[in-house]
DNA sequence: CGAAGGATTTTATTTGTTCAAAATCAGCAA
DNA sequence: TTGCTGATTTTGAACAAATAAAATCCTTCG
């Protein structure tokens, strides 16, 4: 059985590859996606390889084969089921629930997974918009736009917030920028790097670029 | 911070030394109880000790010190929390839970257990009756009987099981032993190892003096 | 072309946890 | 007292995961 430092790398490697089609995912992002020093990635490339997770191109970096995609997808399942469960049922924080996803979604069996995600009515997407894999590794691949390559004046759902870290999440919440929230791009400054619309109960918000592009909206 | 193999040394180590009054664990029972080989035991028990966890006297045992308690019976909340838990909100099976609250309790954070207290409503007991101790770290340490020491006749209400194994506890659920359901001793046979009862719908059953052992009652 | 620089891999160590098997000890029995 | 037996400890080795720092390899730039 894969260990919990095997499912996390898998996991990573899957949310990089799937961010840029086709082309391996080079050692370094690994390595600094999971915290840890680019050796360590190395040696845990060839391990994986060897256990038939991944293709292992030296120098070039790693690939999911199917099967470990499909673990990864399973482990992403977990992570964005306990996440919706972590919100829904017991009342915490948008912020505060990534870390704790982070821990749980090793030790959720299947059975508890599956009580989860009846007890949540079967849903198909996470507190973050973010899609949650079927039972059998199914997912939403659709591709959103961001707010900052969206025209004026369209009104806009917010749909996904592509950013897990707590205090952006806390900026999105007190300005009641969650998924599900409507609004309208009333100005997009080039220049400045900033981007301004009004939310439907009439407020009006600027934001810089960087925080833009972490906003999907349809 | 505690690894999770230390928290359950931890918390093995209180259980056993709760059963036995003063005297320190021998390192056997440790080992058999963690499924490890004794070599191993005196190893940790010497790391334990390193860290002011545990005392520890060769060729004796182990006894928690006051902070190496503490955190055990912050363990030991976690398990019985969870356990409670996976039942309640969850509807898991009676037998299947402890297992899976072996792996929970290791990596539920403060902040998700208090969630889980109050969701609960401050539950003192857990599905097999076992005492959930406070956040402060107090539990009831009330002494029960067993069934094969009580008299006969008298009403008795079951108040705890303590065997956590997955067929006797699907031995009791199947037989409406669980914590609250009420009996009567009708025979107890000392020479064949018996014991007779009847339970409030009026269906009479009878055990083994082994299997009475683990069934306490008030 | 050849050197520089950045990314990646190697190598040698460390930490935590475990096992197998040999060595040691304690208590009891003759 | 001696010796046995069963429990405990020691020793040596393994595995998973990580680091630090040296070595290596591409790519690109002058």
């Amino acid at each position: 059985m894969a260990t919990s430092t095997v499912e996390n790398y898998l996991k990573q490697i899957l949310l990089e590859q799937q961010r840029v089609e086709g082309s391996p995912v080079p050692m370094g992002k690994v390595a600094s996606a999971l915290g840890v020093v680019p050796g360590t990635t190395t040696t845990m490339a060839k391990s994986l390889a060897d256990s038939g997770l991944v293709n292992y191109a030296p120098r070039k970096g790693v690939r999911l084969t199917e099967e470990g995609e499909k673990l990864a997808l399973h482990v992403l399942r977990r992570h964005r089921l306990i996440e919706l469960f972590l919100v829904e049922i017991l009342g915490l924080g948008w912020s505060e629930i990534h870390e704790e996803a982070e821990k749980l979604e090793h030790v959720i069996s299947d059975k508890v997974l599956e009580k989860i995600d009846a007890l949540l009515g079967f849903p198909t997407v996470d507190p973050h918009g973010d899609p949650i894999p079927t039972a059998k590794g199914k997912i939403d691949a659709r591709s959103l736009e961001n707010l900052s390559g969206c025209p004026l004046g369209e009104p806009l759902r917010i749909s996904r917030i592509t950013d897990q870290a707590p205090e952006f999440l806390r900026f999105i919440e007190n300005n009641g920028l969650q998924p599900g929230a409507e609004l309208k791009i009333s100005e997009q400054n080039r220049v400045a790097g900033t981007l301004t619309f009004s939310l439907s109960k009439g407020k009006t918000l600027t934001i810089g670029a960087s925080a833009a592009k972490k906003i999907l909206v349809e």
